[in-house]
DNA sequence: TAAGTTTACATACAGGTTGTATCTATCTGA
DNA sequence: TCAGATAGATACAACCTGTATGTAAACTTA
């Protein structure tokens, strides 16, 4: 057996990683048709061969940085969405706190462009929305069923209900990211989002219902 | 004074209506990466002179169909809206038929393709949401006005409020629109859209208050 | 280990696209 | 009627994508 320097596999994904670096990079900047594929393998270091042999052409490598975008987001969220105790627990806090983490993650220029502004118009919704599935769509939608399967969520059905609220989170990151004064968008998102995650839950009815508000 | 065949204005408004008419079509087909202005000039029946020298470049026709379609929408939802009576009284009912009706705009292709998905990526969020300022986005925002100035709405900030509102009937049209069997989708949609839009009002907070549940 | 096969990568080319520059035709106002 | 302005047409230059072809490296099998 001789001494290879590289194995095939070592080459392949050292040009991919190389390459959803640079596209991350770059589509960020300049968006998706801002830029050329000359530029992205030049700041790669790889030649236009090496990106239509590992990627088949510029839309696959922009699927596969937005995948890996939506990855490494929902890694940190889950992360921190469950790193505290009981999350059947206090339900609205779970989803307030993974409401803000996605809105504080959607503040990096790169989300944005990528995952919310060029994601579905460069590879349509259904597969764009299919990425964020296997990730933080997915991600919500297990929370949801597990709250309706406790009773803590009113028994809607979790897939519309998942993507309506992440609708909710992606449309309050963009606003925030283009506000004036971000800390103001912020406070004012967070404080209607809070009472939309309240309606989709039983807590607000029992609550009332347990406790008659004044002189019942 | 001699007889002109037909005045300037009349000769741009024929071009930039004809221009509208066939980005319209074809961005709405092709998406607006995927037709090219010789296309769209050709349908038209100009020459790509006509067209730079009416819109600048591509992506201001495009924001010009955008506006267009954007405008026809509203123009027809705020009819439909105010078509029956009292909007102030049944605030629910008014929002839940806005919904419905900016849904049912929201299936045809050309209002998915143009306004939702490549409407972000081509002109860029900020950009993007003034337009639908100015048309949909701001006839809810004042529907929202009202009813906080009434008292019927929580004292939320109308302004993101309405954002929010607009982006889950933005996603719900396009879950529809992709769904395998639109009708249950859209009613699912419809059945979480109502507990939300109940949320922000003040109409179930004072039902449970008046009407003490079972026994209470 | 040696030959053959497959995989990874590099280069050159063809087709198509955008935006501009230049030129012509038409209209407007004096 | 005539000069200026506006609308539109044509030609061109730069660019970009995807493919086809060629080369080097790694893997397989005998």
């Amino acid at each position: 057996m001789q001494v290879s320097r590289r194995t095939q596999a070592d080459r392949t994904a050292a040009t991919r990683t190389a390459l959803i670096a640079a596209g991350r990079r770059l589509f960020a900047e300049h968006g998706f048709a801002g830029v050329g594929t000359e530029t992205i393998v030049s700041e790669a270091g790889v030649s236009r061969g090496a990106l239509y042999h590992q990627f088949g052409d510029k839309t696959e490598l922009f699927a596969a940085v937005l995948a890996h975008v939506e990855g490494e987001i929902t890694e940190q969220l889950a992360a921190e969405m469950f790193a505290d105790a009981d999350a059947a627990g206090d339900f609205v806090s779970l989803m307030m706190r993974s409401a803000e983490g996605w809105l504080e993650a959607c503040q990096r220029p790169d989300v944005q462009r990528i995952v919310l502004l060029d994601g579905p118009s460069v590879l349509g919704w259904v597969r764009w929305r299919a990425i964020c599935q296997a990730n933080v769509l997915g991600l919500i939608e297990g929370v949801l069923a597990i709250g309706v399967r406790d009773g803590v969520v009113l028994p809607l059905p979790v897939r519309p209900l998942a993507h309506l609220l992440l609708a909710v989170a992606d449309e309050a990151a963009l606003y925030v990211g283009a506000a004036a004064e971000p800390d103001a968008a912020r406070r004012d998102m967070v404080a209607i989002i809070r009472p939309l995650i309240e309606a989709i839950t039983r807590a607000q009815a029992e609550r009332l219902i347990i406790t008659p508000p004044e002189g019942g």
